[in-house]
DNA sequence: ACTATTTCCTGGATGC
DNA sequence: TGCATCCAGGAAATAG
């Protein structure tokens, strides 16, 4: 399950792959779910851009686009069909290009020469539980539950797979997107003692709010939680600075110690190069119920915490 | 403005 | 062996 480390590692590994490519074609699967944005805006967008650079925001993974302006028409445009497409999935054609997005010519600001610009725009996907970005070469055969083939320039294919579905994909045309919350690897002390310090939630549930923090899931506030010494279940409120700021420092080496190892493995997470990480080797307490603490042997407990299960020493944590 | 609960999804594990 | 049931998880929607 992709959270920030893993959404790091898999963003990192795609940068290196597919920067600097340029979308060919788009073809989007018939399941609605996925598709956070309108299916035809989502593969307008996409349709012959660049690919600038590629990084994660939160658990996001934020694709930043460009396209010419006034991109050269062309005759004929191709097809996508993937071996098992099922009648039912559409294909979306390109449309002609001097659309309504289309910037036009602009001057600079010195006042002199007009020249075109370049449409600015990002392809957001969010990997929920299950989902993966592939890249591969077309022939490969197309996995069950995959919901978007982006073929681009170099030959190969950026897949997007999701058994669960609970995975998004949407589109920013402004290129504008901001995730909500603060990284938890940029923000600073302060600001952490200020988003936490009265909230009456259980600590741990604050961890999992995206608003407050963008990021952390379940392993990372479990584990930042052992190293902290507290309690999933304590509410954030009554928690004294000097454990915040203790939680704070720990969050942070939990999230590079993992992003330092590739993430965590768990279920079925692999890298873009289908490579696992290591980090769950170093897991202290998720997934560990009933085991032995690493530190005092007493047995780890499993509870639910707003639905999420949320794993602790009880002898460790206060 | 917060907080708590429910809902969405499918593959894998478990139980009988 | 086969069938039913449960569970995992993030975030949006809903309710209080």
């Amino acid at each position: 399950m992709p959270e920030l480390p893993e959404v790091e590692t898999i963003a990192r590994g795609l940068a290196k792959r597919v920067t600097g490519d340029v979308v060919e074609s788009v073809w989007l699967g018939q399941k609605k779910e996925p598709l956070k944005s309108p299916a035809t805006e989502i593969a307008e967008t996409l349709d012959h851009s660049r690919i600038l650079a590629v990084r994660r925001m939160g658990k996001h993974i934020v694709f930043d686009l460009e396209r010419a302006a006034r991109a050269p028409l062309r005759q004929a445009q191709g097809r996508l069909s993937p071996a098992n497409a099922r009648k039912s999935d559409r294909v979306l054609k390109r449309k002609a290009a001097g659309s309504a997005r289309a910037s036009s010519v602009v001057p600079t600001e010195a006042g002199g020469n007009a020249r075109l610009t370049n449409t600015k725009a990002q392809w957001i996907v969010h990997l929920g539980m299950t989902g993966r970005l592939l890249v591969c070469e077309p022939q490969s055969e197309v996995p069950k539950h995959t919901h978007a083939i982006l073929k681009l320039a170099s030959g190969r294919e950026l897949r997007f797979v999701d058994p669960r579905r609970f995975g998004r994909l949407s589109v920013a045309k402004s290129g504008d997107f901001d995730a909500t919350g603060v990284e938890p690897l940029e923000v600073e002390l302060d600001r952490f003692l200020t988003l936490f310090h009265d909230r009456k939630t259980p600590i741990k549930s604050a961890l999992l709010n995206q608003k407050l923090l963008r990021g952390v899931g379940n392993i990372y506030a479990d584990e930042s939680l052992f190293r902290a010494g507290i309690r999933p279940r304590r509410r954030a409120v009554t928690i004294t600075r000097e454990q915040l700021s203790k939680l704070f420092l720990a969050l942070k080496d939990v999230l590079n110690e993992a992003i330092a190892l590739g993430g965590s493995s768990v279920s079925d997470y692999v890298n873009s190069d289908g490579e696992e990480g290591f980090f769950q080797l170093q897991h202290r307490v998720y997934g560990r119920e009933a085991e032995p603490c690493l530190v005092c042997k007493t047995p780890i407990k499993r509870v639910v915490i707003g639905g999420r299960s949320s794993h602790y020493c009880p002898k460790c944590q206060k």
